[in-house]
DNA sequence: TGTACATCAGTGAACGCGCGTTCACTGATGTAC
DNA sequence: TGTACATCAGTGAACGCGCGTTCACTGATGTAC
C-alpha cells in the first residue's frame, strides 16, 4: 500500500460531511459535484473514485445525517424525562438557529422532496433512517398499544417537520417566526397531554 | 383585433393551469418550458408573449393553488360545525389520493422548498397566501386571543404538511400508510381538544 | 542505504445533454376600402 | 363582395451555460532488491 490504510477513508468520509452540510444548505440537485469537491479540496473527476454515482452519495448523507438527528433525540430522551426532553428537542427542531443553519441540522426538511427522484439506495436509507427515529419517540410514550405509541410519536415528527418546511419557506420573517413559535407551543402541549 | 379579446388570455389561463399541474405534480425546476408547453399545445418559444421569466409564472401558479387550498378550507369551515369541517379537511388533506395524484391537490408540500431560491414575486405570492389561510382556520377556534387562534392554526397547519412531506417521501407503503393515519388521528385529536 | 519500480488516489479536459431564454420569422386573423 | 394589408400570437432553431460522468494522465508514495 502506497498511502496509509486510512488514507482513502478519510477522504471518502470528507466527502460525505461536505456533501452532508451543502445537500442539506442549499438542496440535492442544487449542489454540483464540482463545487463540492472543491469544499473537500479535490477536483470534480476524483469523486467517482469514491462514489458509484450522485445518488448513492445522497445515500451515504441520509444514513448520516437520519443517525445524528436520531442521536439527538435519544440523548435528550436518557438525560430528561420525556416531557421535559420533548420540550428540549422542540426548542432545538425549531429555533431560529436551525431554521437560518441547515447545513449542520436535519435532513429531512430540505432533502425530503427530492428522495422520491433518487435512487433506490437513498430511498432506503430515508425510510429506514426515519423509521428508527419514529421507535425512539415511539418509546417515551408511556400509555397505549404500539400502534398507538408510535402514532403519537409519528405526530410530533409530523409537526416539527412540517413547522420547519414551512418557517423556512415563508419570506416574511414575522410569519416565520410566528410558525417558530406556534408550533413550539402546540408540539409542547401535546408532549403535556400524552407523555405525562 | 385579430384575435377575440379573450383568445389571448385563454392561452394564458391554460398554460397557468398546465404548469400548476406539472410543477406540484413534478417540483418547480424539473419541470422544463418545453414540455410544459407542450401540454398546453404550444411550443417553447411561445412562453415568453406570456410571462418575463419561469419564477414569474411560479407566483401566479402559486397564487392560483394556495387560493383553491384555501378555498375548499373555508367551504369545509361554511358548510359543517368546526370540529367536523376540520375532520373533513384531515380527511382530504391526509388521504393516500392527495399522496398519490399532488398534481391536483396543495401546492404547499411539493413547491414550498424551491420558493427560497425562486423570485421575490414567487416569495410574496407563498407567504400571502399561507397567511390568508391560517387567518381562514384561526377564524374558527373558538377560544382565546387573536395569537392563540393563529397558534393552534399553525399547528394544524403544520401537520398536515408536515405528515404530507413525509408520506410522499417514504419509499415504504406501509410506513406512508401509517404516516397519513397517525397524522388524521393526531388532527383530529387536536380539533376535538380546541375546537369544541 | 540507494535506486528502480508498481500502485492508485487524485487531476482536469472533454463528452453529451437539457435547461431558460432570445429572436427572426410565419401565418391566421380582422380591418380598410 | 373581394382584395390588400397590418397585426401579433405563436413557431422553432439557436444561444450560452452548468450539469453528471468519463477517461487518459500525473505524481506522491511504499516496496523490492
Amino acid at each position: 500500500m502506497r498511502y496509509s490504510p486510512e488514507h482513502k477513508q478519510e477522504t471518502h468520509d470528507r466527502i460525505v460531511e461536505k456533501a452532508a452540510e451543502l445537500f442539506v444548505a442549499k438542496g440535492f440537485k442544487a449542489t454540483g459535484i464540482k463545487s463540492l469537491m472543491e469544499e473537500a479540496g479535490l477536483t470534480n473527476g476524483g469523486f467517482y473514485a469514491h462514489f458509484d454515482s450522485k445518488d448513492d452519495l445522497l445515500a451515504d448523507v441520509l444514513e448520516k445525517r437520519l443517525e445524528r438527528t436520531r442521536d439527538m433525540m435519544g440523548a435528550s430522551f436518557e438525560s430528561e424525562d420525556a416531557i421535559r426532553a420533548a420540550e428540549i428537542i422542540a426548542d432545538w427542531y425549531l429555533s431560529a438557529a436551525h431554521r437560518d443553519n441547515p447545513r449542520e441540522g436535519c435532513p429531512i426538511p430540505t432533502l425530503s422532496r427530492e428522495i422520491g427522484d433518487a435512487g433506490e439506495a437513498a430511498q432506503e436509507a430515508f425510510s429506514r433512517g426515519f423509521d428508527r427515529i419514529v421507535g425512539v419517540v415511539a418509546a417515551q410514550v408511556p400509555r397505549g398499544t404500539d400502534e398507538e405509541r408510535r402514532e403519537w410519536a409519528i405526530g410530533f415528527g409530523a409537526m416539527l417537520i412540517g413547522g420547519m418546511v414551512l418557517a423556512r419557506s415563508v419570506s416574511d420573517k414575522d410569519l416565520s417566526n410566528e410558525l417558530l413559535d406556534g408550533c413550539r407551543a402546540m408540539v409542547k402541549r401535546m408532549a403535556r397531554n400524552e407523555l405525562g
